[in-house]
DNA sequence: ATAACATTTGCACATATGTGCAAATGTAAT
DNA sequence: ATTACATTTGCACATATGTGCAAATGTTAT
């Protein structure tokens, strides 16, 4: 007589106990991973990298940010609005333009909350 | 008598030509640049980032990984297809058991690129 | 007030993508 | 061969999202 499949797929149960309750303490901090997701998010798509790594260097109007990523004013200013909710860049209002620039405290925070996960 | 809007958004003029061209030099090598933004991409999913960080202190099985990240091992496995795709993990076959874990060569990697960038 | 222009924003659309079910694959044991 | 089980994969669906046009906003100058 067949028996019946009574776990089709490994749902419930655990291998290893141990390493999985220490994998679970390395993501226990929900807030903070979802953070960093959405840091590496921001940076994951090629139009935003490259706002972000055209102003290492020195702060640019959405005029020529546009004209160095080789986009557009309205696409990039999306873009910035993202950027800039997260911290990531700041800006600099002078007259009818606004520069951006790289928000230092913020971006070296990211990148400290990266190396606290990967050097350990 | 009205002038013509000739321009109504800024589209095709630059402000300042050297920074845009300085930053141009930041982003040439396009290549390199798509490469980053991917891996920042796989990185910026809360399902993914959960799982490279639970493999940072030991390998898992896709079982326990599933178990760790509170998912299931189907989703689990589709985002591990990925993460092995860009070489962010590697896996060990043992029986019908796969065990990932970090490739580390190819997140040091991935580090150096982005402090590259940061640092100058 | 009117014009010019840089930037932002609302909207719509096409596309990308995370997810999980169900079936397939692969492996070990009986 | 058959059963059991871990993993992978094909598929479909709901959702998120990048993009650019057109209009709105804000600012400077005439």
């Amino acid at each position: 007589m067949k028996k019946e499949k009574i776990a089709p797929v490994c749902e419930v149960e655990i291998v290893d106990e141990k390493k999985v309750a220490q994998a679970q303490k390395k993501i226990a901090d929900t807030d903070q991973v979802l953070e960093m997701a959405e840091i590496f998010k921001l940076l994951g798509e090629p139009t935003r990298l490259k706002i972000v790594l055209s102003l290492i260097n020195s702060e640019l109007c959405v005029c020529d940010l546009a004209a160095a990523v080789d986009s557009n004013v309205s696409t990039v200013s999306h873009q910035l609005r993202l950027l800039r909710n997260a911290r990531l860049v700041k800006y600099r209002k002078d007259g009818k333009m606004v520069f951006y620039s790289i928000d230092d405290k913020h971006i070296n925070d990211a990148i400290e909350k990266i190396k606290e996960h990967t050097e350990e």
